[in-house]
DNA sequence: GCCAAATCCGAAAATATCTTTCAAAGGTGA
DNA sequence: TCACCTTTGAAAGATATTTTCGGATTTGGC
């Protein structure tokens, strides 16, 4: 009973890319090369064996299924069907080539192309990758929530402070901390029906454990929004949603394709909430709608 | 060497409903209860065993064998594949067409793919939209500015503190305001060289068009990101961004997509910007990164 | 209508592929 | 340096696929 660390239900083809990148740190580096060739020639690897896919890495059998199973698959047979079907769908698809990282020396139409590329692809990845069910056990007791409580530090506090505007907005109680002191001293006060959330991409920021921790200990539902699953901050979560993680380069820092992936789960967490809550919800954002028109210039339609 | 008779050389998955059709006159019974079975469901018979295919259509294993040689797969197996990419070619066709808006009962996971789309499409919209000459002026102007003061509220705000975060990561004196008159207060430092830049989806937010009319009044360089170029604010502003506008719905306020777009403008200007100043930017950058370092947990790689 | 020849079909053997086990190699911290 | 834990691959074991082969069914001729 020592392999059995993946539980994650919908093994998606499509997102078999993003889960080589999530999961790629916690390989051994005889999976980590299994890994790379599935990922780097999707097509190739479909038309292997086990056996012949082994050697191609220069692995073994058994590192090639131990790779399948962390991957989310029962066994290798099935990773080289979703395997087949990723193929398929890129032989379809056929990506629009600009793939490349941005340089230095890009001119400005290019840095804008690439950048909106790089985001789409990392939206995708997020939503393939995302568990729904997860979400919606998320949502369930956000909805019900006597209040939500948000921690994030960084580029996270955004995302975090986005959400808790949006939850606001539809009536519900929900604030967003990025000062750990303040965090804690507000987890305390939270019990079991409560929800507290913690964004972290690395999974591993102790600023956003610590009060996720005492929510916890408190009895409070926690969720964990992170890049990182397998992270410390995992460990206090009720619930685990993923982040997808691009791959970086030196000018388009990691906070940038996080950020778009957190604000993806934390929008689908608000709709998801909105539906719930569609009595209340319905009303009070139409509420603060008409509350801010006189924040605009009278001639708000322009010329 | 008996069953040797089709000579096709590319087992195209997509081309195997067609295929069925072809041959079903010349296939037997038997074999037409497989093709049948492979034809009207891809998807489930990819999930099926040899000997599951044979139980499903009352066969056997010989028959299903056979019927994969008669379609052009050198086996079973193949056969298997070539059904996993089909399936998720038509996975994949299907997707686009959520375009339809989210529903108050829609299922958590048409949620997810309908606001990822949304969302990818709002990129594609904003970036085809974006007008590289602006942006590369901005650029410009803010590579070189003694300082630069972003107005922003409401959801705005989180955009403006996202790029006054990042510009200070890579040595800039950037400053976002949310306070519309603390925004006003400093508005009234800046001067010729400096750069503002307001942030409003609907281009008619007072809040932020005074800050920036004041900036105008006082010889800086004015920007305005605004999904209305033709709003109020455009008045003051030496450079407009315009930013896409999504159709929104009751369920997925405006500020959702607008958000998405106005992210990618900020990025792009934040890439510019690091593009051009690269030399003073990199190592902020990376000294950054390691000032953080001591705030992750050591065990980064988790249980 | 009856028989023989050809064809079709499935059970089971044979083979290939995948999975598990186990012990050795390699690394890590005391 | 040693003991312990992790990682790894060889080989045994379990499944899945392919082939074989004889019985069942159909077809065509008389």
């Amino acid at each position: 009973m020592k392999e059995i660390f993946s539980v994650d239900p919908p093994p998606v083809p499509a997102a078999l890319a993003a889960k080589v990148r999530t999961l790629a740190p916690t390989m051994t580096r005889s999976m980590q090369l299994v890994a790379e060739a599935v990922a780097g020639d999707p097509a190739g690897c479909a038309a292997l064996t086990v056996t012949g896919l082994a050697e191609l890495t220069g692995t073994s059998e058994a590192t090639v299924v131990r790779t399948a199973r962390l991957l989310g698959y029962p066994g290798y047979r099935d990773l080289r069907l979703a395997l087949a079907g990723l193929a398929a769908q890129q032989q379809s698809g056929r990506a629009p080539a600009v793939t490349a990282d941005i340089a230095v020396d890009d001119p400005i139409a290019d840095v804008v192309a690439k950048l909106a590329y790089d985001e789409q692809q990392t939206l995708a990845d997020t939503a393939a990758a995302l568990d729904t069910v997860q979400l919606g056990a998320v949502v369930t007791a956000a909805a019900a929530a006597r209040r939500i409580d948000i921690y994030g530090v960084g580029a996270s506090a955004l995302v975090g402070m986005d959400l808790a505007q949006k939850l606001l907005r539809i009536g519900l109680i929900a604030h967003a901390h990025s000062d750990p002191h303040l965090a804690v001293t507000n987890a305390v006060q939270l019990r079991s029906g409560d929800v507290a959330i913690a964004i972290t991409h690395s999974g591993s920021t102790g600023d956003v454990i610590e009060p996720l921790r005492v929510a916890f200990d408190h009895g409070a539902t926690t969720v964990a929004i992170t890049g990182r699953p397998d992270g410390p901050v995992s460990q206090y979560a009720d619930h685990v949603l993923t982040t997808s993680t691009a791959r970086e380069s030196e000018l388009r820092p990691a906070a940038m394709s996080s950020r778009t992936s957190q604000l993806l789960v934390v929008d689908c967490l608000f709709i998801g909430v909105a539906q719930r809550t569609y009595e209340t919800a319905a009303p009070a954002l139409s509420a603060s709608y008409e509350a801010l028109a006189h924040r605009h210039s009278p001639r708000g339609t322009g010329r």
